[in-house]
Order: structure tokens, then sequence, then C-alpha cells
DNA sequence: GCCCTGTCGGTGACTTGGTCACGCAGGGTT
DNA sequence: AACCCTGCGTGACCAAGTCACCGACAGGGC
């Protein structure tokens, strides 16, 4: 029993489900742990109690793209799929911050779905909103322009204003090359939108920025 | 009763789940005809039993990208998102040919998810199907060359070595412009791989067409 | 036959974005 | 101090998307 509170990440469960849930161990795992490669098989289902984990999609030439991240009582669909289709995974999730999992085994995923009718309408809706957040996302990167995604993956990141990051982790949030956003940021700083410094980006002008974030449409 | 045979694209469903299944009306849909737009709200759970509909989103240029065809036997993703995550379309399906399709109505969706393990394995796998299928993709869009996705694109249409579609629509099948299908194919034109018509690409040279699809990392 | 109209495809000029190959600066380590 | 690693800036080049055209063909009506 770890106590982890299955509770409140996984409401309407049956009790003798939770306590269940509730006798798996969890791990601590630091940041930056590689969770899962592409091509490795599913070992279970993966619920991520604290932190975050990101899921990219890497390119031939070295590109990533973040696919999409788990937060606090979320799954890790790329391991449902595993385990209802026999798929393997193809990104790469690692931990972005210190992160606390817990492990379903598959069977005991396969017998929860089957006969926890809680348990099942977390993973459909999981599953739901990671298949429309893929759409979106492909939306992004299909239509929009790179001047676009930055700013709305500035906006997002901020923290008072501040976002640290590195332009190849901004590069990879929004699924461009790093020179380029080099040169974007470089374009939004000479426009007072922003300012920059070695490792952060700091905002000047939320308001434009929100502007640009926008589709033009 | 209008004896789809609901038996053959959904195995493992209870006999008395058929019955209630196979009670619904399906619907004869010609070709080219919208099934639902963006912004609409679900109307039920969408099963195509003959025919091809297809899914595509549109950018805000005008540009369309196919994000998956619906092939008998299957559903249509889109609609089991709206059903469970209350979220509206955001791609527009129209049929491809003349199509067959039949609506399962929410509340019996619904209630078939609860209490019929072999229909909720079909859902769950068709889910798990498409997202995987949406991941490759978004890992074809982000990272491959067009020539690449063309040459795919070419293959996989092929009938006798013979493509029968416009510029237009290989574009929208590649999710690019239909002026670069355009000198793509006349490119290959110039080489010897492929010949040009209106309206149809003959494959010449098979091989060297495989090869270009391949990944090029 | 002829014309009209809509679809299909070709083309040039331009912009945006990705790739490659650098080089330089700051902050640690030894 | 010499070193190295990481983050960032830059120029050149290429691939792809956009825009504005135009001609070529097919089908229908007269």
């Amino acid at each position: 029993m770890t106590g982890w509170g299955a509770g409140s990440a996984l409401p309407g469960l049956t009790s003798e489900n939770l306590a269940l849930l509730d006798r798996l161990s969890s791990m601590d795992v630091p940041k930056g742990t590689v969770l899962f490669r592409p091509g490795e098989t599913v070992k279970g289902f993966v619920i991520v109690l604290s932190g975050r984990v990101e899921v990219f999609l890497t390119g031939p030439t070295g590109r990533d793209i973040l696919l999409y991240s788990v937060e606090p009582g979320q799954s890790c669909v790329q391991s449902t799929l595993g385990l209802l289709g026999g798929e393997d995974y193809s990104g790469e999730a690692s931990t972005a911050t210190e992160a606390r999992v817990v492990l379903v085994p598959r069977d005991m995923f396969l017998r929860l779905i089957d006969n926890d009718p809680g348990f099942r309408g977390f993973v459909f809706e999981a599953f739901a909103q990671r298949l429309q957040s893929m759409m979106h996302l492909l939306e992004r990167v299909a239509f929009q322009r790179i001047e676009c995604r930055l700013a709305q993956a500035l906006l997002a990141r901020a923290e008072e204003d501040c976002v640290n990051a590195t332009h190849a982790e901004l590069a990879a949030l929004i699924g461009s090359a790093r020179e380029v956003v080099s040169r974007r940021l470089d374009a939004l700083a000479r426009r007072g939108i922003v300012e920059l410094e070695r490792g952060t980006v700091r905002i000047l002008d939320t308001e434009t920025l929100r502007h640009l974030g926008e589709d033009a449409d």
C-alpha cells in the first residue's frame, strides 16, 4: 500500500479496485529520465502522479516535436496503445521534471477495463483527449506559421512573463529548428515584444504576443 | 431489421446486442456527400458498411489534408470523440465513394460500451489504430519530404500501376499544395518514373518509386 | 459544327521555413 | 590558464508554400 491516493486521480472507481491500485508501488523518477523509446514493447499502463512527462517524436534529422505532455492524474496514452492494439511505442517519453509514476501491469489493466466502469471512463476520456489534441497539433504543424506557434508556446510556458527554456527546447515544443526559433525570437526582440537572455525569454508585451498567437485566417 | 450483417464487422458481440444493431436502419449516401463539418455536434456513433469515407482537415489557406479514411467495418473516430469527451468535430468527413453507413444513437452507444465487451473492444481498437495512424501522419507531415510522401501516396493508390486522381486530390492526400504536387510529378515524369495524363498518373518504374518512398534517414 | 463554362494542369516570382556549417561567448572544471 | 560544453548568432543554400496568372481540355447546349 503506497497510499498515493488513487481516489483523486481516478474518480468513480469501485473501492475494491481502488484498494487494488493503491497496493501498487509507485516509482520516483529523476528529471530527464527516458521512460520509453520507439520500438520498445509495452510493459503496462502508466499513470503520472506528480511531475510532468513529455512525449516527443524525433525526425531523421534529429529534430524533435512535442506530441503531448502528461500531467499529474493523466495516463500515457502510448502505453494504452500497446496494451490494446499490440503496437509498439513510436514516440520517446522522458520526464520534464522529477516525477512519480505508477505502472499498472497489463493483466490488471485489462481486468479493470472489463469490470470497472469508472476506470473504463478514465481510459476512454484520456484517449479522446489525446486524439483531439493530436489533431490540433497536426493542424498547427500543417497550417500555422512559425511565428504563431512560437507566440502560443511562449504564452503557454510563461511564469510571471518569464519563459525558462533554451531556444532548442522551444524549437522542440513547436516542432521547428533551433535556428529558426532564434531568428524569430530575435525579430520579436527587435520589435520590443520580448527580451532575450541566455536560457530565458522575458515577455514584455503580452497583448501583442497573444495577438500573434491567433490564427490569421 | 436491415440485415447488414453486423456480425462480420463486429465480431464478439452478444447475440442480443447484434440483433439490436441489426434493427437500426442503414443509410445509402452518394459519393461526395459531406457527413459532418467542423463545429457540428455529434449525433451518434458512425459505422461504415460499404464504400469509403474520408476525413479531412482544412487549413486557413484552403489547403486540405487527409486525416484518415474509414473503410468498411470501421467506425469514424471523430464521432466517438464527441460522444465520450463532449468535443465537437474538428475535421470534415465526406464520402469518397457511394457508401452505406449506420448511425448508432448516443444512448445506445453508451449502453453498448458499458455492457458488451465485444463492442467495447471494437471501439477501443478503432481508437488505438486511429491514434497510432495519426501519429504516423504527424511524423510524415513534420519530417518527410514531399517527394517521399508523394511516392507513398502514388503506390498506395495505384491500381494496376495507374492512379486515378487529380493533382489537387493527390495534394490533399499528402497535405501539400497542388502546384507543388504538379512540379514534383513533372520531375518524376522527366526521370521516366511516371507518365502523366489528365486525371491519371501511370507508374512506369515501381521499384524506383518504392525507393523514393522510403525514409532517407 | 461553334461557343461557353468549369475543371485541370503548368509557370514564374516571391516568401517562409529547414538544413548545413560555421563561429563566438559564457560558465564550469581541472 | 587552458579546456570544454552548452547556448546562441549568422550566412548560404535548398525545399516547400503562396499568389497570380494562363492555356488546354471536356462536356453540354445551341
